[in-house]
DNA sequence: ATCGTATATAATAACATTATTATATAAGTA
DNA sequence: TACTTATATAATAATGTTATTATATACGAT
């Protein structure tokens, strides 16, 4: 789940977004990106880490250059893959034991069956 | 632009992602959810604020309980509009005039050239 | 070696997000 | 009406993110 967490943190800032929308149109270098953008290197370097460590781009050193290309084929996987997801049965999922068995319990918990009914419904605070 | 920020801004938080991740069970009363999570009810009322501001819930008010569900649909299609934004023509994108226009420039740009050739590079603090 | 260029990193200040605690609203019940 | 329940909202403290300014690294050129 970090993974998803990792690129969609990534992707959700109106900065990046708008670096990896303009790699989009071709691969560049930071200089580039620079002078396309307007705005200053660190802070560009600074967004191109998180993206690159989100596996959204990927980075090609060229003597004391830096040239950054979109990785596309992973963000349409991690796309695909979240969807899946949501998808596939909780009960297979790592990391959701806990909250499979919650659910499960839910139907024959007493205070939410109660409150599924309409009557009195308190259901936090037990267990 | 702002769109994707906000749902994946929504999406990029763990705590959320459990929460979308147990709603796609199936859909919940909020004291479900807080069955389920075993976290506090104002925190998972915040969560699903967010959630729904970036339309990947819906609620459905129940006299005083509400129901919360997943959008599914959007969230398909965010994703591939997104993909699709990132694909488009950029001449074609509002809001990425200028970007378009500079990036036109890059190539007959004196310094990006030079840049690109390996020659000095100074493409910031121009115009 | 020294200098300049391209990029990265560190430190910091400004700002935003998250979790908690306390309180408000709104609906059903006695 | 007063009481309880379900949920939302407000205020706050703790934490994280972003932008800036300053500095470091690493490479090429002189």
């Amino acid at each position: 789940m970090e993974e998803y967490v990792k690129i969609f943190r990534a992707l959700g800032e109106p900065t990046r977004l708008k670096i990896l929308r303009i790699l989009s149109v071709r691969p560049m270098y930071v200089c580039e990106l620079e002078s396309v953008l307007k705005i200053s290197q660190p802070r560009i370097s600074q967004h191109l880490k998180v993206l690159k460590e989100a596996s959204v781009l990927r980075e090609s050193k060229e003597a004391q250059k830096t040239f950054y290309m979109i990785n596309g084929k992973i963000m349409q996987k991690a796309m695909d893959d979240f969807l899946q997801f949501l998808a596939i049965d909780i009960t297979r999922l790592p990391g959701f034991e806990e909250e499979a068995l919650r659910i499960k319990l839910l139907d024959s918990d007493q205070c939410v069956q109660a409150c599924k009914a309409g009557e009195d419904c308190q259901c936090s605070g037990e267990e």
